[in-house]
DNA sequence: TTTGCAATGTTAGCAGCTCTCACATATGTT
DNA sequence: AACATATGTGAGAGCTGCTAACATTGCAAA
């Protein structure tokens, strides 16, 4: 389970034993959901691609949808880790900090588009849950923590966090989405989106904050 | 062979041309998709479906994603009258009527999602765009002509209707995405998507036009 | 060291899917 | 009536996910 023990893995393998399959096999499934999108992905593809047989996933993972789902939560860290160090570079509170996270989290989705759209399209009816949204909320904590430091500055109180943070959250979400699928290119083409991220952002929290203080 | 003689001898018409089998396979891969979701939506299950062999349907669609396509076509059609109709159920120009418009995207994604996801969801590297995305501005206009006529009444200028109607856009946009995908229920479980449709809305429309004032 | 077991890989094969090709049947025009 | 065209069928190639039985290796106890 820790990858970051120190331990180099320069031991000699076999060829029959590839020693390092689940990883490579979510490395190959990564670069080819990457690729071809994640409906045309395919696991025998991905054996191809890491030298194994079309059977061997099955020591490691229950199923296709299994490997899908551990690719997701690998991005759900990910994206964690980047929401935090964009959140810190700015002053704690303050507008430009939220802001930052809306275009790392915007960022992340134009980077990954495949992953992104795994990480929150996991289209079950059946517990939408798994070991991939447990990581799910880490990221959302990441926004609460810089909400409530922003409300404590503008005079809010920390029961508002959700109505603050909710709302952004669609915004940046809603952005991401529109930008991978393509929606923009025949609507408003050439769309800015570090910049449309900045000002719906302080445009809402301006409203919002107005609306507080009637 | 038949076996079975057509149990139904109601049927003047031969059982061999089905005669809407268009409209039927669509029917049946709305239903289907509607239950299973769209990535294990399957060609020959709506063939069975639809009474025809596997082989039927590239008469009338090039390939399984052709038929897709023409199930997100209708999608945008519907979800273009209905935002119509959802504008002009309030005064021209009033944030009421576009806060109704909002609503009445995320509803239609909430009965929908799976054709919901299907008409923004096409994954498609090579052009994004077919005979869905000819629909697709439709809708956008629908919004940006309330928005144009909210600017008119609130002192702004045509000019500013894409830093106004894209940003209320994602808000709906994300809304709807994470609602379906059920990214809500982990986060702000409960969550009632009209009041967070109408404060954000609000919000971003009343941070927006002080902006504009200054 | 040796031996035995659990982990991890392989081959063979089933069932199901998309899509093609040659052929059958219905419709409509002349 | 006869032909041209549109629309359906059956068989089959080449994929895929997944399972079952078997093979190989690593590790730890004897």
């Amino acid at each position: 389970m820790d990858t970051s023990g120190g331990g180099e893995e320069t031991a000699k393998k076999s060829n029959y034993h590839h020693g390092h399959l689940r990883e490579a096999l979510l490395d190959a499934a990564h670069l080819l959901i990457a690729e071809h999108g994640p409906a045309d992905f395919t696991l025998a593809e991905a054996c191809r691609r890491a030298g194994v047989s079309t059977a061997a996933p099955y020591r490691h993972f229950a199923d296709r949808s299994a490997l899908i789902d551990a690719l997701a939560a690998r991005g759900f860290t990910r994206l964690t880790e980047r929401l935090r160090t964009a959140r810190d570079r700015h002053e704690q509170g303050s507008v430009q900090s939220i802001v930052s996270m809306g275009q790392a989290y915007v960022a992340f989705a134009a980077a990954e588009p495949a992953l992104f759209r795994l990480m929150f399209g996991r289209h079950r009816l059946p517990p939408p849950t798994e070991q991939a949204m447990a990581e799910g909320p880490g990221c959302f904590n990441v926004l609460l923590e810089a909400v409530v430091a922003w409300l404590s500055k503008t005079g809010g109180t920390p029961a508002e966090q959700l109505d603050i943070a909710v709302p952004l959250w669609t915004i940046v979400h809603g952005t991401s989405h529109l930008l991978i699928d393509h929606d923009f290119d025949n609507v408003a083409p050439g769309t800015d989106v570090d910049e449309l991220v900045a000002r719906a952002t302080e445009a809402f929290l301006a409203g919002a904050s107005a609306k507080g203080r009637e």
